[in-house]
RNA sequence: GCCCGGGUGGCGAAAUAGGUAGACGCAAGGGACUUAAAAUCCCUCGGGAAUAACCUCCCGUGCCGGUUCGACUCCGGCCCCGGGCACCA
């Protein structure tokens, strides 16, 4: 051997130092050219990667490098998202501050981001805790409050007793403190809000234009949203100034509702237990309930009585009140109106406690419905009340809503299941939200020449809580309007907040003196955007909300962020997510120094298309290599093909003519393949390729098919590509090479090969000339020997021919019957 | 519980628009090379029937049913696994 074997990690770090020289990944704004901007969702400092993380970054990297052989101008940004609980808790247990924790971590994950041979423009490195970074979200956080879109309002949250904390839905295990075990509580306190309410309706709509979305994320983001028409319904409390207002999607049962439940928490409720322990012992009961909605939603349905009436909007008939766990203060009004012969959770709980089932619509074939069975959910035939006796339901809810609605007991109206975005959190690790409380103002929001509002970084956490209400320094200021003495709000925003916008700002990594410019406009929207599917509604959703109340703020003229979206699927080893309790954790740092970062990206790629989950495999791992030692001792021996050679293909040899049409065909599946995001049979396709040119002689398709497989492997395994590429005098930068393209003569073709089907079962084949006509095809068919066993004594019935696939032969017994 | 996905050989998977099921790879078995091993190369490889060997035939894409000349692909019902459910990110 006279070419030194493949040795990956020299490789690597000799072809990363050229790019870091060459500044190849260095992107400028071009308005001459087409731009694609391909970013993948920005990591969690943890740490280390994992092998999710390995998938989720090659993946963007394959399709960002892909692009830019096409000729594209691209960009690929990364940064951080940097606040969260996470850091809290490390500098709890290590006590170090988060601050320190989470740039060692962003140091350590650069490093093996760049190890990977990833091609970011690290000039646009961002991380959220850079206060220059959440200075402009905090201006923006008031930008959105001068335009109404900000209040505050009490909402519910798990509240850890013990530790004197609120705890994530996470924190919660079994409806304890996973610190304290302490039994947690609900607990009510003023928090701020974002109206996406308000963008609801565009939200909705907006879905039916992200056709580059995978239609799976649209249908989730479009049931979250949840539009219902219907109708907000009054029922006046007996002996009481007060009104129950609920909503209702079916009107047409409102003959049949027989109670109202309200939520435990509903200030009516409150006032009852004040003199009613059994309604008291019920609200404490329910006030350990987590605020998660998946827990709520698998608990045993309860209730109980309140002892007040509310009165029917038609008959004035007296509608018990219950209380109800299942109702939810946070959601609507906090009541809902039961007609438990037409709803079933209703009538499970109607038949619970013994309420009455009074149906009001029946089957519309007029068939018997068992009503002490089941409700009957179902669109009918109205019977009550009388001025609807006999009308569809459509046709009642018209009807109820001209005929109540004079006297203001009921409205049409539009709701939304979406509900507006709580983002303040009870934390330390995160942005400051830039309000100030004053004893004369109110809320005030912080004067924007004062921003950034900056987070103390020195701190070492003792105790679970904020530190941030017991910092004087922090916590005392003055008010920006009257200027007496106030205190800073000391929550910080949710961390999605930062997520929602860092995409743009990305274009705009330095600008210091406004949020985004003209850069913004020309890099957004994001062309390709590369995640996990976990993602599909909440931080997606929240993006699209901010990028619509950036564009009605002038900062970006698009309507939507992402045009193109991928989510990945999960790594798993042994059929499981890898996690340090099951200990099936493959470390991306021990496979990168046995194989290289090329053999990992290879594997990574090769195992699975992007959308599913992949299962690790070691042995798979050693075979990707083994595919790179075969491609890399396979190329050199090449060495000295001329760069010269070439062929007059029209009159070659017809085998070799042959073999260059399978070329051809493999690389018109590859292209196929990079276009519909299918990697893992591009792997395959180039395989193949390989396996094909290891059997040829022929210099000149050689020299065809090695540029070939270079080309299409290079954005999977830049390294390899890019010194073969140069060792075999295609030219110095494989980056700046263009994609490969099918030759349509090559594929021509005189012979094509059809399968034989006789009643639709695989009988045969036959070779016959491309330009045959159908009915040859067909008389030739019919006279083939092989088949002759399976027709004979049979009548043909008809001959159905697939063009250049199928032919099928169905035989007769039609006649008979 | 509700919403959204997925299920194909021993394993990861492929099948581009309803038209050859299992490409490509891993593992396994056999052979070549070697003193030996590793590496490399060659062959076999869904299950079954039949055969000296071919030709050939039957079954097979989670389960049950349907549409079709033809179904991994479309429709209905079921089972199992995964993601999300608003404070993990």
């Amino acid at each position: 051997m006279s070419h030194p074997s493949y040795d990956a990690s020299t490789i690597e770090s000799k072809v990363q130092q050229y790019w870091q020289k060459e500044q190849s990944f260095k992107t400028t704004e071009d308005p001459t050219r087409e731009k694609f901007y391909c970013l993948t969702m920005f990591p969690y400092p943890s740490g280390q990667l994992h092998m999710g993380h390995v998938r989720n970054y090659t993946l963007g990297d394959v399709i960002a490098r892909y692009q830019r052989m096409l000729g594209k101008n691209v960009l690929q940004p990364i940064g951080w998202d940097a606040f969260g609980l996470p850091a809290e808790n490390a500098a709890l247990k290590h006590q170090v501050a988060a601050s320190t924790w989470t740039k060692q971590n962003i140091d350590h994950m650069r490093l093996q981001f760049e190890q990977l041979g990833m091609a970011y423009d690290w000039d646009r490195e961002i991380a959220t805790c850079d206060p220059e970074y959440y200075r402009w979200e905090q201006w923006l956080f008031i930008q959105l409050f001068k335009r109404g879109l900000v209040y505050k309002k009490k909402s519910v949250v798990n509240w850890d007793p013990v530790d004197q904390t609120v705890l994530a839905n996470e924190q919660v295990i079994d409806g304890r403190g996973w610190r304290s075990d302490a039994l947690i509580e609900r607990k009510e306190i003023a928090q701020w809000f974002l109206k996406i309410t308000d963008y609801a309706e565009e939200l909705l709509c907006d879905l039916d234009k992200l056709s580059g979305w995978p239609q799976e994320v649209r249908t989730m983001q479009q049931h979250w949203i949840g539009r219902s028409e219907g109708a907000e319904i009054q029922f006046k409390v007996e002996n009481s100034t007060e009104t129950l207002t609920v909503f209702s999607t079916r009107l047409d049962t409102l003959a049949g509702v027989t109670y109202l439940a309200i939520a435990a928490a509903h200030p009516l409720a409150t006032a009852v237990a004040k003199d009613n322990a059994a309604v008291k012992t019920f609200q404490k009961e329910c006030a350990h309930l987590q605020v998660a909605e998946a827990q709520l939603a698998t608990i045993e349905k309860k209730g109980i009585f309140s002892g007040l009436y509310a009165l029917h909007p038609i008959s004035g008939e007296r509608l018990p009140i219950w209380l109800a766990n299942f109702v939810i203060m946070d959601y609507g009004s906090g009541a809902v109106m039961s007609v438990p012969a037409h709803d079933q959770r209703d009538f499970e709980f109607a038949q619970k406690y013994d309420l009455t089932i009074h149906p009001v619509i029946q089957p519309k074939d007029g068939s018997d419905w068992d009503f002490k069975k089941q409700a009957f959910t179902a669109y009918g035939m109205v019977t009550a009340p009388s001025s609807c006796v006999g009308l569809s339901s459509e046709q009642a809810i018209n009807q109820l809503l001209t005929e109540l609605n004079p006297a203001g007991k009921v409205l049409a109206k539009i709701h939304y299941r979406l509900r507006d975005w709580g983002i303040s959190r009870q934390r330390y690790w995160g942005t400051p939200i830039p309000m100030i409380n004053c004893p004369h103002c109110g809320s005030v929001p912080v004067a924007e020449k004062d921003l950034p509002v900056i987070l103390p970084t020195n701190i070492t956490l003792t105790k679970p809580q904020s530190p941030l209400k017991d910092l004087p320094e922090f916590l005392n200021t003055t008010c920006p309007q009257c200027h007496a003495p106030a205190q800073r709000e000391t929550d910080t925003f949710d961390t999605f907040v930062e997520s929602s916008w860092y995409y743009a700002r990305y274009a705009s990594y330095n600008q210091h003196n406004a949020m985004l410019d003209d850069r913004a406009n020309y890099w957004t929207p994001v062309d390709q955007y590369v995640g996990g599917i976990e993602h599909a509604i909440l931080h997606l959703l929240y993006a699209r909300f901010f990028h619509k109340v950036m564009r009605d703020l002038g900062l970006l003229h698009s309507d939507e962020p992402f045009t193109r979206l991928l989510t990945q699927g999960m790594v798993l080893k042994d059929g499981a997510k890898m996690s340090k309790s099951k200990g099936n954790i493959v470390d991306p740092k021990t496979l990168m120094e046995k194989y290289g970062a090329d053999t990992v990206r290879l594997f990574i790629i090769f195992a699975a298309p992007p959308v599913t989950s992949l299962e690790w495999s070691d042995s798979g791992v050693a075979g990707s290599n083994r595919f790179l030692y075969r491609l890399w001792d396979y190329c050199l021996q090449q060495k000295n093909i001329s760069n010269e050679k070439t062929i007059d293909w029209q009159n070659a040899d017809k085998v070799l003519q042959g073999k260059r049409r399978e070329l051809h065909l493999i690389l018109q599946q590859i292209n196929h393949d990079y276009e519909r995001q299918q990697f893992n049979t591009v792997v395959s396709g180039a395989m193949k390729i390989l396996n094909l040119l290891e059997k040829e002689k022929e210099v000149a398709l050689l020299h065809e098919g090695l540029s070939i497989i270079l080309r299409v492997l290079a954005p999977i395994v830049p390294h390899i590509a890019h010194v073969l590429w140069q060792n075999l005098g295609y030219g110095n930068d494989i980056l700046q090479s263009s994609w490969p393209k099918v030759s349509p003569e090559a594929l021509t073709s005189d012979e094509m090969e059809l399968m034989i089907q006789i009643n639709g079962k695989l009988r045969g084949n036959i070779n016959v000339p491309s330009d045959s006509t159908e009915a040859h095809i067909k008389e030739v068919v019919v006279k083939q020997p092989g088949l002759q066993h399976h027709l004979k004594g049979q009548s043909i019935k008809k001959i159905i021919y697939i063009p250049r696939r199928i032919i099928n032969i169905v035989l007769g017994a039609s006649d008979e019957t």
